[in-house]
DNA sequence: CGCCAAATTCCGTGTCACGGAACGAACTTT
DNA sequence: AAAGTTCGTTCCGTGACACGGAATTTGGCG
């Protein structure tokens, strides 16, 4: 029954759209007699909010959803520093972490003129096809690494790394340099510099910025993206003593 | 058995921390045996994260909490505004709604040298003690503010406005202004002044400026709050017209 | 009026959520 | 070392209530 109910949540991944009844039903794969009770039902937990009869993601979750500890800490602390490197650079900064094989966005800052882009806060990517995910998967142990090359890599363009021996060549630049580059392998016309985030010796975290491809100079972003990354580094140093 | 999974998820309003199998059952008012089975099946879905003996909220409330459309869409074209305001003031930045009585953050931007403050996004507080909340509350409509008015009001510091005729005169110096001001109403040592955001005639939003007490210069940043809400107020025109 | 697709209500069946009780482990107290 | 606490965890019998099929209502359209 919890199931069912998270069923029904799940439809909701990963746009958040607006959807009716027997939508919802056939979806989560659910009898309509079912939904109808179990949509109710979240709706009065505030889990889901109704309009007329469109279904949407309700406040609640909002509300619980920017309450998740390390995440919340996380972007708190990282915040100033992305406001520095936006400050500096103009451009749509990242602000990530890894869960399983995804870069998951924990922020996302940008000005008026922000370059349209796949990534979105809390949503996900593939660690492969963007900056981020490869600093946080080049300093993250050889045996994610391994099994993640050993696996056929995803593609979001047709410049996305298909050939592992690459991808390995890559990730070992970026433990000699501490930094990552990503050009039009999440999104046409967009390339990405990122940097990551220690706390003691492991990756917690990863920074990025976004460029149009035809503004893209690495030697003069990687400067400020180092700063960024290396001075949250420094304030994430002693690893959350109390629980 | 929804409810039981929300009594426990509610567990974690206000602040999100981190619990022990027994602590969750009897704040949630649920059995040891039931508590056991639901965190088993929430971490299993995700809402929950286990480590140790330990409960938290699970990256998937985070996930799902970021897709709530009117939330997301709202922070998303605001975030521009909100930069401009942070890079011109220098001080903490707060974007938030109305929800019942209630101001529920959105978005809150600051630097290195932030003061600690009360608010959080996806975190609450009474309209009446802060500056958003009195700019929203001065333009949702006399309904609104008559019911407000009619019962006690809430207070957060010795500053708060607790009396209604006080209050019923500050709504109407905003009405004429568009602009609401707050003084150690919500926390000490911390004043605020906040601008609404428009769509079409009625308020759907605020932002705001929280400054150091000793610091508070309301004629040099008014121009900056109201830049910011009339340039945003401008960009939600056209009030969505696609489902 | 008749058709269709949607939401909603009804209802009998069977499941599984419930909490009391008992157990094992880790730790403190005497 | 024994007795007592306080956890997390497992077991189990009972009864409530979740389930989906079928029937009914609503609403839009020709």
């Amino acid at each position: 029954m919890l199931d069912k109910a998270a069923a029904i949540l799940d439809v909701y991944r990963p746009d958040g759209g607006s959807f009716r009844l027997t939508e919802l039903s056939s979806r989560a794969g659910l009898s309509k007699t079912t939904t109808f009770r179990l949509v109710g039902e979240l709706v009065r937990l505030g889990l889901l909010d109704r309009e007329g009869e469109w279904y949407r993601l309700g406040g609640a979750l909002f509300e619980l959803g920017s309450l998740v500890p390390r995440r919340h800490d996380l972007r708190e602390t990282a915040l100033p520093f992305l406001q520095d490197l936006f400050e500096s650079t103009r451009q749509t900064v990242h602000f990530g972490i890894r869960d399983d094989r995804d870069v998951v966005y924990l922020e996302r800052i940008h000005g008026h003129d922000a370059v349209p882009l796949p990534s979105r806060i809390g949503g996900r990517l593939p660690l492969t096809c963007t900056a981020i995910g490869k600093a946080l998967l080049a300093f993250s142990g050889p045996e994610l690494a391994d099994a993640v090359l050993a696996d056929p890599l995803p593609q979001l363009t047709s410049y996305s790394i298909t050939d592992p021996v690459r991808l390995r060549t890559a990730l070992e630049q970026i433990q000699v340099s501490g930094l990552a580059y990503e050009e039009q392998e999440a999104a046409l016309g967009v390339s990405c510099i990122a940097a990551p985030v220690f706390s003691g010796a492991v990756a917690v975290a990863a920074l990025s910025v976004a460029v149009p491809r035809e503004q893209f100079r690495p030697a003069h972003l990687a400067p400020a993206v180092r700063t960024a990354a290396l001075g949250l580094s420094r304030t994430l140093r002693p690893p959350a003593a109390k629980g």
